[in-house]
DNA sequence: CATAAAATAAGGCAAATGCCGTATTGAGGG
DNA sequence: CCCTCAATACGGCATTTGCCTTATTTTATG
């Protein structure tokens, strides 16, 4: 591995001046290019092919997220870290989304975003511990949500038929007897038998109770 | 912060002695106790208070996902790194699950373990490059699958006053039209004319067919 | 082959539903 | 002050639905 490419992407001057010194300091690494907003990134993508992107978020004109999303659209092995004051979760959220494999908050020392930069160029997707420990809350989060709406039940728990869950379908499509008998070729006398079993097995005594269980353990 | 105190918890006595051995030669960290499994961890935690608990995963009587759950269930205060040689992404995901604040490779540097400890006790969430890459791969999938059932409308969108919004929640509830005319302390006629100007706001013919509706925008 | 379970079919009836009117009242906006 | 719209209410009617019964055929399954 030679000298790292880095583009630096932010909207404040100074910043970007001192994040520049700050790391030129390296030899591990040199400054591909400087852009001010996600626009003049993906300008000055059209001439450079840096390793890994340092980007901030908050910019006018097109914004970090944005200026990520469409990176990583024309170019998917694009390394992106985002390198930010922010540690707002749903800005975290859409970053990742976005596409950024990592995440720094602009305290961090010059050694320690070096460091990063090689963890990143390596598959890894270095954080800092804040945003690290946020990530894992979101995912945990995320988890609970899921296992809320969980609990779901085979069919064969209440005895259904491979037939009678087909003309739940239907009915959750709104079909009614008729349309019913039609589509599956039976009478429509048949089609309310069925029907009848169901409620009996469901125990309930409404389609709309009827669709409401198929929905719920996702049969439909 | 003094000196960061450590337990052990890993099956393989090999393996244990040789991750003791490591880390003690710094001089940030001592070693609180050693466990060979889950349960014997949870015995030793009556009369040790580490700062952090370095877990293997695949164990004998009780493995490091069910004992960190365990831990944290006691003391959600307790740190707990998972360190390991798995890195199967569904290990990963119920680790954190549990409740691990972090979640290193085995064959991370002593001193990277050390840096690593140093982190957690921080408030951080220090992983191995490959687990944090894996870590944000799950939260952007994740991401998807819940944006596919996006595309939600609100109730003004099809023009549905407060009240038709109300009656549509009973109508979702299974109630008829009797009931729902009792509940909201009106006439059943009058629960009936609401309910068919849901229908022609909605472009419905039936209560399944609105409630779905309902469901699909979550109103309800 | 026997037997049970599932799928098919039909008749009948009361209640619920969907759809068509009309009409009054009160609140809010131009 | 007028006008609209939401909310209230009622009558009628054709259709659909839910529930009851019985019965034949097909399909596993031991």
């Amino acid at each position: 591995m030679g000298v790292i490419k880095v583009g630096l992407v932010d909207d404040n001057p100074t910043l970007l001046r001192n994040i520049s010194q700050n790391l030129s300091i390296f030899d591990e690494l040199e400054i591909d290019f400087k852009a001010i907003n996600g626009l003049d990134a993906l300008d000055k993508l059209n001439n450079h092919q840096p390793d890994v992107i340092l980007m901030d978020i908050e910019m006018p004109a097109m914004d970090g997220i944005e200026a990520t999303r469409e990176i990583k659209r024309r170019n998917p092995n694009q390394k992106i870290m985002m390198l930010t004051v922010l540690d707002r979760e749903d800005k975290i959220f859409d970053a990742i989304k976005a596409g950024a494999s990592g995440y720094l908050l602009k305290d961090e020392k010059p050694s320690r975003i070096l460091a990063c930069l090689e963890e990143l160029i390596d598959g890894g997707a270095p954080m800092s511990p804040v945003i690290a420990m946020k990530t894992l809350e979101m995912l945990r989060n995320q988890q609970v949500l899921e296992q809320k709406t969980e609990t779901v039940q085979s069919p064969e728990t209440f005895n259904l038929s491979k037939r009678e869950v087909e003309i739940l379908e239907k009915i959750a499509n709104g079909l009614n007897y008729n349309q019913i008998a039609e589509q599956l070729f039976i009478s429509a006398k048949t089609a309310r038998k069925h029907i009848e079993n169901i409620y009996q097995k469901l125990h309930v005594h409404s389609k709309l109770e009827a669709v409401q269980i198929a929905q719920k353990n996702r049969w439909v």
